[in-house]
DNA sequence: ATTATAACTGACAACCTGTCATTTGTCAAC
DNA sequence: GTTGACAAATGACAGGTTGTCAGTTATAAT
């Protein structure tokens, strides 16, 4: 979060260092992010940059925090006129977001988090496919339905990396133990209760 | 990949680097990583080390490949003792896992990127879990068995994060879409035929 | 006009990475 | 034993980074 000294400036100057660290963030991956060039773009010191934010994480949280508020309300304004609904909620969640992308009304920015979520996917998803190819002509299809075996494999793995994750940091395994038995049902025989 | 130069060196040498290599990954997040406190305590010269790895990441890739090959080989046992069967085999290779974790058999180094993981895991998931809360109260449990619903959210999340970014990078979106609709309903209608 | 407070500055120390001209080691051939 | 050729190792260097802090400037209030 920026400092009060940061609110303190003038809404010309605030913006002036948002967009000039948006333009920044769009440019090049999160490591590669230079405060040297955000400053030099919204021409303050970098003592004054140090004032206002810690570091370069807290710039990049404060970006991502104003854009969530929007993200957030427009979920849960879809859910809300889904009657709460998830399949549905979550079908035109996707919709309306292709919607954006295809107006061009998705930010730069927003465009951009999402490739970089998707860099950093792959980092962890490339393995995962590579194992899945390693492993697929041995999984038995025959109490399957036909689904998309890959993207199936994915949220198990996903589910299996979360599992000892939380198993490594917890004192209570059998407890996360429960849960991650739980989880592996809810994805074998899914959530809703009726079929369609 | 290790460059030729690489292979080329003693046993020893090389074990000497990848131990050291794998000391620092262990003891600091990867943007932290010092390639010359790995020289250093490798006894290497900057030179050297370039002329053995291009950079950091591939270092680093490398030692992640060393321990995929017994975690790939592993996965496939387990599958196959369990018939092929998606569901056996997910709850035993948690349970595998487990047991290496208190055995304390499981490498500090994978420990570790399992926590790395969850550092990772953990920026895009506290969003998720935010606007879980902000929406939580206007999901309808209707339809719903009674199952972890952050859980099921971030499921769902996850999907659509996945699906957003598909389309922004994708020509063909319908595809992208049809693909789509198809997971919601994995996720809805699981992807067992029968209930056990 | 004086003072107190807030905001700003840029030089600085302490790091980092990747390069490259040069030195050192090794081994085959003469 | 000497030479030459190639592979390997070196460390100083250029050009970058970040975060700090003592000093300066602006603003507002008495």
């Amino acid at each position: 979060m920026p400092s009060q000294t940061f609110f303190n400036l003038d809404i010309g100057k605030q913006e002036k260092l948002l967009e000039a660290a948006k333009k920044e963030f769009c440019t090049v991956p999160y490591t590669e992010v230079s405060i040297n060039k955000i400053i030099q773009a919204a021409e303050i010191s970098r003592g004054s940059f140090y004032t206002y934010f810690i570091d370069k994480n807290d710039l990049f949280s404060y970006i991502l925090e104003l854009n969530k508020k929007v993200l957030n309300e427009m979920t849960r304004e879809v859910i809300v006129s889904c009657d709460g609904d998830m399949r549905e909620s979550f079908l035109q969640l996707f919709d309306i977001f292709i919607q954006r992308i295809e107006a061009n009304q998705l930010s730069r920015f927003l465009k951009n988090i999402f490739l970089y979520f998707s860099i950093y996917k792959e980092k962890f998803e490339r393995p995962s496919h590579d194992l899945f190819l390693y492993v697929k002509d041995f999984i038995s299809l025959k109490n399957l339905k036909s689904s998309d075996l890959e993207f199936v494999f994915h949220l198990f793995m996903h589910n299996l990396l979360f599992g000892i994750t939380e198993a490594v940091k917890s004192a209570n395994i059998s407890f996360v133990r429960e849960q991650y038995r739980g989880k592996v049902d809810i994805l074998c025989y899914g959530i809703y209760k009726e079929e369609k």
